[in-house]
DNA sequence: CAGGCTTCATTAGATGAGTTAACAAAGTCA
DNA sequence: TGACTTTGTTAACTCATCTAATGAAGCCTG
């Protein structure tokens, strides 16, 4: 459905443009050649191309500084699609997102955590089908699906490695199984992963910079973005910032480690002290035996948001535990700005970004070579999943655009039974 | 002296080339166009390059496999030396290197500490000469010098962040003073950075995996390293490993943060501990009123490897401390190795090998996608010196090597008074 | 041991990405 | 209106790399 380009070196050059083009939103041709470092005849020639494909338009021209005004280029949004599954233990969000990773369709349903992964995929499949017709998508335009979940994953083999939500989808090929029901690529992720590089495509963080990005649902997790990349480790499970120690002394976690930020800070924690706190639990009706307890926690999010006492001494010893794990991340990773992500942040959001920045103004290591900002995230409770579209964009606009039209089957699931 | 490449592009080319030959310790050509990706045409013609600037040789022919015998390539040694300077609180280490990373000569002196910046450097550059004298190496066919240090510092301008180890050494430019005194390109990094790379070029890591490395000499630092390059963060600041905090409720540490592993398992505070112990420090003749704790470290780490129970209990206490932030360094980073370096290893290394392995065996959260080894440093207690070594021949081998000849001032002391 | 086979290495011609330099286009300013 | 400035395109050229053919150096077999 378009012009391959001829070589894979013009290939690259194709994908570094277009990402330039992305991330300025709108940019001469001028421009381009600065950022990239090419001639201006060349940048010429690949817009050229890129326009034939429809991916890149013409859109006006900027205001003239004493000579002919640039004219402008911008991608074309309608030009592709891109499809985001985030699995959560008690919610599925599945979205459509265009070219430039802005949402053109939502969906969610409760509870894959319940069904076995064959019924839980097969359900996947039919909703993206259908958020793509009432989308009106042309399927052809869908250049592939970003399934982003939790926990250790072996993401080349596209299956998960932990017995959750429910020991039958231990091992089970989730992204070769999905990539078979809908004819569409599909790539494996981390949630944390997938929100931090949501935040690159979407968010206002500069685009050069090192950042990390916190996210919170039923557990915590972390990402890290080098550059405008996923930071990737031996084998991709990086940034597990719920299990990092943050006391030696503490208790030992089902993971193996002590003293785990998850269990201190963590919404199933903080449910926890609630229920353990008198009066809390009476005066926010906490239910002990709710098995859903984001509900509970968000409960008492709100009361702290409010101005409940005890409400707001819980959310806010919870931020100065995660506030402590920031520190280490930033020390480590000597990241210029955390992002905080998920749904867990949307309710007490401030709260947690108030005292997160005060723990890292105080005590990060790296504060004589720079400031480190904590910022919300700009895409709410949906960033996962926005961020997991982002990353099969990423994906095919770096390297897959080259082969077009030929991929109906996903490359990450070859060794599907 | 040599061939200029004609481009930028061929120059990439050479670089990578001459990275695998140096990687594999002696390649044929077919195996590194395998490598590459590059046609046995191209390697061809790029070895003949090499070959012509006198970088690489022949080296005899490997054992046939049914018909011509492959000709083996490798560097040649003598064809660039490079130079390493360490400076730690009371000892600087000064090694040369040959091009495949080997050390050649070494001299050091102790107490820089104790002399202001301009003479401390003044007298690292009349080392730095009388070695290269001694050693008999042509100063053409030196390509830089890698200055390290510990603690903040901004490595594009080439200072220390920090007052340390006297007032005057804060934003002393180091790098550009050294750079001018010796008329070659110095570089300043991190030591446990430069302890890494020097594993990665001298050691048994695999060339492809992802591995940290803990240095402990009177403080503790951490470098990682990525597909053969440095982890750098947004400002080179990176896993600043001895002032991550272990424990949330720890004692305020004079860098902000609380909990900072180096108060508990930092040479300093063994030394502290021990003097507390009561017997142990009578037994060891340990001096409260020594500054040079590093001596008194040894003599209990001694004690602990002759079975002594005191202070083996100490030794391995700061060792399942110094486990706590392997796992947490791990759990962050991923990494597949654990390198441990640098003097303060020396003498119990074993023991803080085995404790260390012992922890991060149980409690990493990634040992369901892959087990992580932790290996001692093959470089000894002269790593980072030997380190920083390296970490100027890989940027020379990477990217200067394309400008022969013109550089006897440091690109990274322009600005300097 | 001659000739066939296999694998390695080089050479010659083709391809194509990117460059330089000249030129066309579209504005501003006097 | 014409000189000037900046943007964008066209055309000829460079050079890294590829393909394909050839030479080189060993093994194996009859």
């Amino acid at each position: 459905m378009a012009t391959s380009p001829t070589s894979a070196s013009r290939a690259r050059t194709r994908g570094l443009v277009l990402d330039m083009i992305r991330a300025s939103r709108a940019s001469s041709r001028v421009e381009l050649a600065a950022a990239t470092g090419l001639t201006g005849a060349t940048i010429s020639e690949v817009v050229r191309e890129l326009m034939a494909d429809g991916l890149v338009v013409e859109a006006g021209r900027s205001a003239p500084t004493g000579g002919k005004p640039r004219t402008l280029v911008q991608l074309n949004p309608q030009a592709r699609y891109s499809v985001g599954v985030q699995l959560e233990r008690n919610l599925c969000v599945i979205v459509v997102v265009d070219l430039v990773g802005r949402q053109v369709a939502r969906t969610s349903f409760r509870g894959p955590a319940v069904m076995p992964p064959e019924r839980a995929l097969r359900l996947v499949a039919s909703q993206v089908d259908a958020l793509l017709a009432t989308a009106a998508v042309d399927r052809k335009k869908v250049v592939g699906v970003g399934l982003v979940g939790y926990g250790p994953q072996d993401r080349g083999a596209g299956l998960l490695l932990t017995p959750q939500p429910s020991d039958e989808w231990l091992n089970y090929p989730i992204a070769g199984q999905l990539a078979e029901s809908l004819g569409l690529p599909v790539l494996l992720d981390n949630d944390a992963a997938a929100a931090a590089i949501g935040e690159y495509w979407l968010g206002a963080v500069d685009p050069r910079s090192t950042y990390g990005c916190i996210y919170m649902a039923t557990g915590i997790g972390g990402g890290v973005v080098v550059a405008g990349e996923v930071y990737r480790g031996s084998s991709s499970n990086s940034v597990e910032i719920g299990h990092i120690s943050i006391n030696v002394d503490g208790d030992e976690c089902p993971c193996g480690n002590v003293g785990c930020l998850e269990n201190y800070a963590g919404p199933s924690a903080v449910v926890r002290q609630a229920l353990g706190t008198p009066g809390l639990a009476q005066r926010l009706a906490l239910d002990p035996a709710d098995d859903d307890f984001l509900t509970e926690f968000a409960r008492i999010a709100a009361a702290a948001n409010v101005g409940d006492p005890a409400a707001r001494g819980l959310i806010e010893r919870s931020a100065r535990y995660l506030g402590c794990a920031a520190v280490t991340l930033s020390t480590l990773f000597d990241v210029d700005t955390i992002v905080l992500a998920g749904p867990s942040f949307t309710v007490a959001g401030s709260i947690y970004q108030a005292v997160i920045q005060q723990e890292v103004d105080r005590r990060t290591f790296a504060r004589r070579a720079h400031p480190v900002r904590v910022v919300p995230s700009v895409n709410g409770s949906d960033a996962a999943a926005i961020g997991g579209a982002v990353l099969a964009l990423q994906s095919w606009l770096t390297l897959n655009h080259a082969e077009e039209g030929a991929q109906s089957v996903s490359a990450t699931a070859a060794e599907t039974p």
